[in-house]
DNA sequence: CGTCCTTCTTGAACACGTTCAAAAACCGGA
DNA sequence: TCCGGTTTTTGAACGTGTTCAAGAAGGACG
C-alpha cells in the first residue's frame, strides 16, 4: 500500500529528527514543537505516532540494541574462551552506544523509573530483554567453559544483571571517551571468569548453590 | 531572633506539607500550586525556599539517612557477628524507609540522574554519603571478621555499593510489603560474609588483590 | 462523480514547573 | 515616629509536555 509506506515515513522522518536534535542539543534542551517544526509537521501529528516524548527513544534504544546484536555476534565466531567471548560483547556494546552517550544518559535516567515502560525489567522491554539475555546464552554456550549446570542455565541471566551494571556505570562515567568504562569491562570481566571457574570447586558448591537458589526465588512470580 | 524562627517554620511547613501530599498521592500527581495552596503560601514562596521540586526532596532524603544512622547504631551493640551487623544495618534501612515506598521510587529515580545534585554519587550528597560509608565501616571494625587489610580498608565503601543494589532491587521491588527485598537481604547477606571469609584463603589473594587494585583504580580522580 | 469510513493532520488549549518584577513585612537606627 | 535596607511574599507570566475536538486527505464502493 502506497499509503502504508508514507505513514511509515512521516514516522521515520519524525523519528529520525528526534534523534538528530538530542544528540545536537541533548535531550532536555529539545522541545517537541523543535522537533516537530524541524520534521515539518505539527506537534500534534508527533503525538499520533509517539505517545510521550519518552517514547520517541523507544524505538531509538531497540534500534541500538540490533545495532549491537548484529555486530557483536560476529565477534564471537572462532573465539571459544568464555572471558574472550564475554569482554568482546561487553567492549562492543561501548562502542555501538559511545556516539549517544551524552543523550543516551538521560534515556537510562527515564529508564530507571520502575512504573516506565522504558525500564529494562518492565514487560515491554522483554522482547529487548530476551534478546539480550540470549546473547550472553551464546556467550556462554559457545565457550569451553565448564561449570555446574544449573549455574549453567543461570548464568546468562547473571551475566545481562552485570552487563546493566556496567551500563549504569557508564551512564555515571565522565571520563574522556568513557575509557574508564573500558577498564573497568577489561579488568573485571576477567575477575568474574576467575570466579565463575572457582565456582567448580567442591569448596565453593554450597555457595554457587545458594547464589542459584536465590536468583531463582527472587524472580519468582509472586 | 523571631525572624529566623518564623522563616525557619515557614521552611519547615512548606517540607512537612509536600512530603504528606506526596505520600497521599505520589510525587507526579502533586502539584506545586497544591503543595503551596495546602501549606497557605504563595507558589512563589515556596521556590523562594527550595530551589526545585526535586530539591524540596533533598531536605528529606537527608532526615531519613540521618534516622537510619540513629536507629541502625544501637543494633551494633553487643553484636560482633559481620554477618548479623550488615543484616541488622540493611534490615533497619528497608524499616525506616518502608513507609515511602510509594514516593520513594520516584525519588530514587531522580537520583538516577548523574547531573542531578541528589545522585548518590553527586558532590552534592558527598556529606550523606560520606555518612553512611561512616556506618558500613563501624559495621566492619566492630566485627570480629578477618581478612586482608588492603580489603578491610576498602570494604565499607564496596558495602555501601551493595546497599544501592539492595536499594536499587528496593525500588523495583512490587512484593507485599516489599518482603522479597527483605529475603534478598536476609540470603545474600551471609553469602557475602562467606565470600569474604574465603577472601582469606591463599587461593583467592591473586582475585581480591585484584579487586581492590580495580576499585582504586576506578574511583581515582581523573 | 458522490458518499461513507478510516487514517492522518492540525493548532488551540490545558496543566504543570519555574521565573521574576514588584510589593509587603520586618528591623535597626535617627 | 519615620527612613533605608534587608528579608520575605506575592501572583501574573513564560515555556514545556500533552490532549483533543475538529477537519483534511485518501480510498472503497455505488
Amino acid at each position: 500500500m502506497q499509503r502504508v509506506a508514507k505513514s511509515e515515513e512521516t514516522r521515520s522522518l519524525i523519528v529520525t529528527t528526534a534523534m538528530r536534535l538530542f544528540g545536537e542539543n541533548g535531550y532536555d534542551r529539545t522541545t517537541m514543537r523543535a522537533i516537530a517544526a524541524e520534521a515539518g509537521v505539527s506537534v500534534g501529528n508527533a503525538y499520533y505516532y509517539f505517545s510521550s516524548k519518552e517514547q520517541l527513544i523507544q524505538g531509538f534504544y531497540d534500534e541500538m540494541a540490533q545495532q549491537h546484536l548484529a555486530t557483536a555476534r560476529p565477534l564471537l565466531d572462532g573465539e571459544t574462551g568464555f572471558a574472550a567471548r564475554l569482554k568482546a560483547v561487553l567492549l562492543c556494546w561501548l562502542d555501538v552506544a559511545g556516539p549517544y552517550h551524552r543523550f543516551g544518559t538521560q534515556f537510562f535516567v527515564n529508564a530507571a523509573d520502575p512504573e516506565s515502560p522504558l525500564s529494562p525489567f518492565s514487560d515491554d522491554s522483554s522482547a529487548a530483554r530476551e534478546a539480550s539475555i540470549g546473547l550472553m546464552r551464546e556467550v556462554v554456550e559457545g565457550s569451553d567453559v565448564k561449570l555446574d549446570p544449573e549455574l549453567r542455565a543461570q548464568l546468562p541471566e547473571l551475566l545481562w544483571l552485570y552487563q546493566m551494571g556496567v551500563v549504569l556505570f557508564w551512564v555515571h562515567d565522565r571520563s574522556a571517551g568513557t575509557k574508564r568504562s573500558r577498564m573497568l569491562v577489561e579488568r573485571s570481566v576477567p575477575l568474574l571468569a576467575r570466579l565463575v571457574a572457582l565456582s567448580r570447586l567442591r569448596l565453593f558448591r554450597p555457595v554457587s548453590r545458594e547464589i542459584v537458589g536465590l536468583i531463582a526465588d527472587l524472580t519468582k512470580r509472586d
